[in-house]
DNA sequence: CTAGGGTTAG
């Protein structure tokens, strides 16, 4: 029998409250929206409308607009919260970097036997993901069997992507093979969790196997390259995937740009600017973040400045992607202008930032706004300062010759310096000649990371530069017996959209005879010119006359003498090295900007060199 | 609901 209360016309009307109600929620965009639709859901009843109070738990635990503390009080307040309920607040602390509470919330679940679908695996195995939890992804692999979705594509490719991107790639591949349920997903995430770890042979092989490929298959691959350093593959491949017929997405143009970036090639990241503009790609703060960085990196800064003018949300990233660009080109001032800017309109610097302008200072010698900038960290932002703005310190103060005071900073720091932060005390040593300093501390460094090839470098250079040519010997010596490899110097200039490579020493250019004989030329007229070669930053195991052949090798010069054998008088020629300019090239780089009257701009490891009329804009310290 | 993105000191 109907009970007499709830007559039909007012369950109508009561439901017509609800689907109002859930309208008004569905146009919802600020917390305090929903807490006024709330305030009417007590009201009238409706906190018992399950799909009503559903609806208010997803906008809350959104990441962007939501709060999820009060998600968990409504969810708190629900008797039995259903299995959509669970799944939501799992999502929500799964994106808001709480994934433990995720994991403590399925325990709850399982505990009241609340059912599983198809939506709460996902959800869960991302909180594993961004734990790397491993023991616990084995666990709910054991549920996900034992509750039936052990052949569902949204649970199988799940699993695999914590296993791939947790390093238990082995376990993906079992899993991947005893799966029939598979699909592009399957395949994207083992290539991925080859690709994450280096493993690029592997991810090819897969990647090659694939039935079919689709644009995520192809960055993922173009983005392990990126980060195996074959930035050239990268490249390769992205010309590929166009071949194929495949049209380049957002993501795929990030991750290209910054493959041109690292290497420095200008006309393919203005080719990919142009494909953006051409196909009205929107620019987002992720896209124009990597597009100014790439027209920084490239040398072009007037760009850099254009796209960054043209971006509508100027996120912080941007902000900070546009002062590295002056940082690195020694362009100080222009970056704290820019850091100004950016406050007045009301966005604040946050810990990248600080490195950024930090780095600016540094590069440009500006000492005391470095300082300033410092102390303004923790006293004006409220922020803690990082080991990485310690680092910055410790270079700006290095570089313009405070040695001691830098000595200083390391030793009051808060937290352990890290090698990064001594390498910039050891480099302010070779700058400035302070051999006992710059001994000690590579020593330490040696022993404490003996893999790293370039400390036995530094080492062995600051023991040259004392004149202590048996230590020198000594350290690379020692340096071999390890097994230690030091990164082949590399230099790249780029023509006509053709990058043309050279490595120290190696004839393999077709035009190496023309080269070497350019070269001769060059120090014949450099000779006249006083010049001495600097035969301190030479290998080590040679005599006096094969050192100086050595240098005269050196990779950024090849380039130099093909850009200048190829180019128009007057045209700026423009080299990207690999590693740190050495002492000998920077110095002859200089005088070839004089006698040859061009204006070289060359990018090495950390930064830009601007050689105009015999000088650099780095001051000689780098 | 599952897969790919940018800035980061020597």
């Amino acid at each position: 029998m109907t009970p007499i209360t709830s007559s039909p016309t007012k369950q109508l009307s009561l439901e017509l409250n609800a689907s109002k109600t859930l309208s008004v929620l569905e146009r919802c965009s600020k917390m305090v929206e929903i807490e006024q639709i709330q305030a009417h859901m007590f009201k009238t009843g409706l906190v018992a409308d399950t799909i009503l109070v559903s609806k208010v738990l997803a906008f809350c635990v959104s990441p962007k607009y939501g709060n999820l503390e009060h998600a968990q009080k409504v969810f708190d307040r629900v008797n039995t919260p259903n299995t959509f309920m669970y799944n939501t607040m799992i999502k929500g602390y799964s994106e808001n970097n709480k994934s433990e509470k995720a994991l403590h919330l399925y325990q709850q679940m399982l505990q009241l036997s609340v059912p599983h679908n198809s939506y709460t695996f996902p959800f869960l195995l991302k909180a594993c993901s961004s734990l790397s939890a491993m023991e616990e992804t084995k666990q709910i692999h054991a549920y996900v069997v034992k509750f039936g979705f052990g052949s569902e594509v949204y649970a199988v490719n799940s699993l695999l992507h914590v296993y791939a991107s947790s390093g238990s790639i082995e376990t993906a591949r079992l899993l991947f093979n005893q799966v029939s349920e598979r699909d592009i997903v399957s395949w994207n995430s083992m290539v991925d969790g080859y690709a994450k770890f280096g493993k690029m042979e592997i991810a090819n092989e897969f990647f090659k196997n694939m039935p079919t490929k689709n644009v995520i298959s192809w960055t993922t691959m173009i983005s392990g390259y990126v980060g195996a350093g074959k930035y050239k593959e990268a490249l390769n491949l992205f010309q590929e995937m166009q071949l194929e017929g495949v049209e380049p997405d957002k993501v795929a143009l990030a991750s290209t740009l910054s493959a041109c970036a690292y290497l420095g090639a200008l006309d393919q990241g203005r080719w990919i600017h142009a494909y953006i503009d051409k196909t009205g790609i929107v620019i987002d703060p992720v896209l124009g973040c990597a597009l100014i960085d790439m027209f920084a990196k490239c040398g072009d800064m007037e760009e850099a400045l254009r796209v960054f003018k043209k971006v509508k949300k100027k996120e912080v990233s941007l902000w900070t992607a546009l002062i590295y660009g002056f940082a690195i080109h020694g362009h100080g001032r222009e970056a704290l202008d820019w850091f100004e800017n950016m406050q007045k309109v009301g966005t604040k610097p946050n810990h990248v930032t600080f490195t950024a302008i930090l780095t600016a200072c540094s590069y440009s010698g500006l000492v005391d706004e470095g300082k300033s900038l410092f102390e303004s960290i923790k006293r004006v932002h409220k922020l803690r300062p990082r080991i990485e703005h310690y680092g910055c310190m410790v270079d700006l103060l290095g570089r313009a010759g405070a040695l001691e005071e830098a000595k200083g900073l390391i030793e009051e720091m808060p937290v352990k310096p890290n090698a990064v932060v001594w390498g910039a005390l050891l480099n302010a040593c070779r700058i400035h000649k302070n051999v006992e300093l710059g001994t000690k501390i590579g020593k330490v460094l040696v022993e404490e990371d003996p893999d790293h090839g370039g400390r036995y470098v530094q080492l062995a250079s600051i023991h040259a530069a004392a004149g202590d040519w048996d230590r020198a010997v000594e350290t690379r010596r020692h340096m071999k017996e390890r097994g230690v490899s030091k990164l082949p110097g590399c230099s790249a200039i780029s023509l006509n959209g053709v990058v043309h490579e050279f490595l120290a020493g190696t004839k393999s250019h077709p035009q190496a005879k023309q080269i070497y004989r350019m070269w001769d030329s060059i120090a014949e007229r450099l000779e006249k010119e006083v010049y001495k070669p600097a035969l301190q930053s030479l290998q080590l195991d040679l005599d006096d006359e094969a050192k100086e052949m050595a240098i005269n090798q050196h990779s950024e010069k090849l380039a130099i003498a093909f850009g200048l054998l190829r180019t128009k008088p007057g045209t700026t020629i423009r080299v990207v090295k690999n590693l740190r300019i050495c002492e000998d090239c920077h110095t002859v780089t200089k005088l070839i900007s004089k006698i040859y009257d061009r204006e070289i701009v060359m990018r090495d490891r950390t930064r830009f060199h601007h050689f105009k009329d015999g000088k650099c804009t780095c001051g000689d310290k780098w």
